[in-house]
DNA sequence: CTGTGTGCAAACTCTTTGCATAAGT
DNA sequence: ACTTATGCAAAGAGTTTGCACACAG
């Protein structure tokens, strides 16, 4: 293995460990999987399926532990899209998100210079948690 | 019933009518519950217990049938919030949300000045079908 | 060792479907 | 009459839970 690749899981096992969670194999072959290749938007039966592919036998049940403890702890962020599915996005900073409709795909919004004006003030004893933009997209219709 | 009252629910039916559907008993009514107290954030399950204390004796699979029926013809848009419930606005002109954690309530933002700058093109072939914009609330904690 | 995490299967919630009956045009 | 809509119950998808066993500290 090279070192690059150590490296990361070394992080992996400290993130997860700063989390409050202890560094089972399960958590954290899962936070690699995750947090290995940059942002990503992914579901739990998808997490399950690139578990397996991996040679990582862990059960669905422990992939929604996960994921629902590593929200929890800030590490993922639960994606609002309508539909069946949660889908958990690994870039807990403030971005937003192209959605295909119909095939449920789910793309970044380049950070940079998007920005809401004028947003209202939120009601008395409230703050913002966050702010989501979802920019619905669909197929450009022949003119 | 006084005027008004009918003047909706003839209304509604030429809505029901126009959108390409039998304006029968269950579809009139659902639509009055809908449209005619202004907008509405409703679940499928709430509809159906409100049709229910209406004296509407309609079932859950043809208030699931008729709010996607509705959401087809345009009448009924659906909201993009976390959760498990798929939420229905009876609004459908271009507007945003605020959606207060841990207790899914959902309400509108003033439709007024709200605006993003900046927002970036679509991928070649796509065109924008909407924007949805969701302010995530949580009580404000003591300082 | 001790306590937390995992895996399995069963339970649960929300939603959709199939088919016989009822209602609209 | 003819066709579409409804209601019921059962199936389906996604997610959660309870409990015995396994593993990390």
């Amino acid at each position: 293995m090279d070192s690059k690749v150590r490296d990361e899981m070394v992080a992996v096992d400290k993130r997860v460990r700063d989390a409050g969670l202890r560094p089972t194999r399960q958590r954290v072959a899962l936070g690699n999987l995750l947090f290995a290749k940059g942002d990503r938007h992914l579901s739990a039966e998808e997490l399950h399926e690139e578990a397996l592919a991996a040679g990582v036998p862990v059960s669905l049940a422990t992939v929604y532990n996960a994921l629902h403890q590593f929200t929890e702890a800030g590490l993922l962020r639960i994606l609002a899209v309508e539909g069946s599915k949660t889908y958990f996005d690994t870039n807990t900073s403030d971005h937003h998100h192209f959605f295909i409709e119909g095939e449920n795909r789910i793309f970044d919004i380049a950070a940079g210079p998007v920005e809401i004006v004028n947003l209202p003030e939120p009601p008395e004893g409230m703050e913002i948690a966050n702010v989501d933009i979802v920019v619905r997209l669909r197929p450009k219709r022949a003119k």
